[in-house]
DNA sequence: TCACTGGCCACCT
DNA sequence: CAGGTGGCCAGTG
């Protein structure tokens, strides 16, 4: 388990936009002072699980609809389907200090959601090789890093496995991040990515 | 400061 | 192939 950032303060407001689709709940969260994302929550089966999970997180937010398009961009990647996700509207800004301005812990964080960032639809990179891209050895790093990705699937951790190929864990769960990839188009069998 | 703790890796049975 | 072990390295408190 990674730190939980709990009741993250930001000096302005965040707002938050639910999505509820399929028995599914989706969320993003959105800092009122860069109309940036600073949070995107991936799916639960009931509404009580998000609130619980972005009130975790976030002290004090508002409800609005006003980012529903965002969040619908956000379920159609979560389907697998191919989205233009315009990621200038991520708040890739680190800062650990109080007030919080940013999502992203520190530089070495940064640094890996870039590289990771890059990994195109339907292909996936092992821990390793995104370490390695990164001149570093810090293979359990990365790891640590993108568990504690505050952007799910727009970033695509679920992108990122072990060295064997095989598909090691994942925030939402190993069956998540196994769908999540069938969806793309990865070819699985049980719980093996085969790569070309 | 320094000992944990991992979304890991390589190498053994 | 499954399971165990020591090693790895950056972040965290």
């Amino acid at each position: 388990m990674y730190n939980k950032i709990s009741e993250k303060s930001y000096p302005d407001a965040i707002f938050v936009t639910i999505y509820h689709k399929e028995d599914l709940f989706f969320a993003v969260g959105i800092y009122s002072a860069s109309e940036k994302i600073v949070r995107i929550f991936l799916p639960t089966s009931s509404r009580e699980k998000l609130y619980e999970k972005i009130s975790d997180e976030f002290a004090d937010f508002k409800l609005t609809d006003k980012y529903l398009p965002i969040v619908r961009d956000i379920f159609n990647l979560y389907n697998g389907k191919k989205v233009n996700f315009n990621q200038d509207i991520l708040e890739l800004s680190i800062n650990k200090s109080e007030p919080l301005k940013g999502p992203v812990t520190n530089e070495f964080d940064l640094e890996v959601l870039q590289m990771v960032s890059k990994i195109p639809r339907g292909t996936v990179k092992t821990y390793k090789e995104v370490a390695e891209s990164m001149n570093s050895k810090a293979w359990r790093a990365v790891g640590s890093a993108l568990a504690r990705n505050p952007f799910p699937l727009v970033i695509p951790c679920h992108r990122v496995v072990k060295s064997d190929l095989t598909l090691g864990n994942y925030n939402g769960g190993v069956e998540m991040k196994k769908e999540l990839l069938k969806k793309e188009g990865v070819k699985i069998n049980g719980f093996r990515v085969t790569r070309t």
